[in-house]
DNA sequence: GCACTATATCACTATATAGTTATATTAGCA
DNA sequence: TGCTAATATAACTATATAGTGATATAGTGC
């Protein structure tokens, strides 16, 4: 698949398509609640409950987007008995989260540039 | 700013606050509207009237978008007599992109293989 | 089998926002 | 000044989804 910018040739325009499995997963991530879990799950697998005391959301809704991060890639599992871990599938978001992470620090610098002058 | 997954060492929790400003940003990023503008600037700053052409985006909508992404500081504009002229404030859209879209070639990859098996 | 626990799903409400139409603003020109 | 064009904003509707409480499903032990 092209990459949505490309290299230094501009590459062909997405379909629409392409444009929305992209967006999906983007927005999975633009949800603060998600993050949460997903920055929950840094330390290494953990199950439901463990997720729940982690988190402090309530049972259904970590559930529900637990099963969202699971069919977009985010997150893996593993059945145990009656428990689900969950684990981050890679390192992808923390690369992510690094570049957007990075925007803030930049938006931060220029603020304080401002102030400064 | 701390990095959402940090380097080796785990990073402090993020506050609320914190994860609510990261997960703006994603969701800017998680509209096919936004990422065909996005797109659309690829080769260059447009003005609103070439992009309304470029994308075939209703006037009101475009216009609508673009002051979301200025303010989250993925394009940038410069105005010229009745113009304005939008084009990408920095490079981090295409890695996120790339990062994205490397995603889903592994997707489809692993899809492959379950065909082919 | 029954009871208990962990997780997933359903049904619902409330909120956010994408798209649209109409209007406002602003720049250039006669 | 008035006229036109380009962009931005306001008001509205329709849709998507986050959160919640109730229920279903599945594993474990009695």
């Amino acid at each position: 698949m092209e990459s949505l910018l490309g290299g230094a040739v501009a590459s062909k325009p997405l379909s629409a398509h392409q444009l929305q499995v992209i967006a999906d997963r983007f927005r999975a991530l633009g949800e603060p609640t998600r993050l949460h879990i997903l920055s929950a799950l840094r330390g290494g697998e953990q199950n439901v409950t463990q997720l729940i005391e982690l988190t402090g959301f309530g049972q259904a809704n970590l559930s529900k987007h637990l099963q969202l991060l699971l069919r977009l890639g985010f997150v893996d599992r593993r059945k145990e008995g009656v428990s689900t871990f969950y684990r981050l599938a890679d390192q992808d978001v923390l690369r992510l989260c690094e570049i957007m992470c990075g925007r803030l620090e930049k938006e931060v610098a220029r603020q304080r540039k401002l102030f400064a002058s």
